[in-house]
DNA sequence: TATATTAATCGTCAATCGACGATGCAAGGA
DNA sequence: TCCTTGCATCGTCGATTGACGATTAATATA
């Protein structure tokens, strides 16, 4: 047995990692940053706290976060640090993704279930 | 001034909607349960809950998270409810997402800073 | 009408998150 | 040596999340 984790053809260790990449990008501060680094030629120092608007620990604990993701990079150039992109980490997130985006074209949305008969009466969950 | 929310090029709504999307896979039981939709032709009703292996409550929540993102649809065929992937729903993070991976090919992560002379004593930063 | 099936909702609890100000720390310059 | 600069870390607070069992709601079926 190859992996132990493999369930219905997926692997909960690759969701654990999918799911780490997305909750380093489920915030709007984290988000801005990471726009801010894809905005510019190369890195920027404390810039970001000034273009997020955010006290300076709080970019510092977002920083963290995007980096403990391996998303965003610092290199020390004393006394600043510089960060950038590596936008290699996000690949397994960007896999998934691609997955579903190539879904849309064969399926529309309301193509369903293993019980044709089912478009009888079709409402709306919500 | 056409979007007050502009600043430096992106604005503060795309960044909600972006960490809106991030969240909702931004939990290992929801990435597999996209997984699980992404693995069928159609889609299923509580096989979900087998599949996941938490407390139907939970899984609920989860789906209900889901939905509320729009990554989920759910349609009605009583007594069960079938659950499918709206792959659109996922365009604006796909988009960012497809930004970054794209300036993999030009720039390797190690290309730093608007101060040329930094690569003298160069740490890592952790 | 009673019962079984399936999913949503409620209430609760511990754990995590996000924000902040204050403080600490390492190098460079006066 | 003493400041200054730029970032990380700490401690704290309220808010949110994630999990569960129990309950409710809506149908189909007996």
């Amino acid at each position: 047995m190859p992996d132990p984790d493999m369930t219905h053809g997926f692997d909960t260790r690759n969701a654990a990692q999918v799911a780490a990449l997305a909750k380093a990008m489920a915030h709007p501060a984290r988000v801005r940053i990471i726009e801010f680094l894809l905005s510019r030629p190369g890195c920027i120092g404390g810039d970001i706290v000034d273009e997020i608007g955010l006290a300076q620990s709080t970019v510092s604990e977002h920083l963290r976060i995007l980096k403990e993701s391996g998303l965003v990079v610092g290199t020390i150039e004393r006394p600043r640090i510089c960060y950038s992109l590596d936008p290699g980490a996000l690949e397994p997130l960007h896999a998934l993704i691609g997955l579903i985006a190539a879904r849309g074209a064969q399926n529309d949305a309301a193509s369903c279930c293993y019980t044709p008969q089912a478009y009888a009466g079709k409402e709306s969950a919500e």
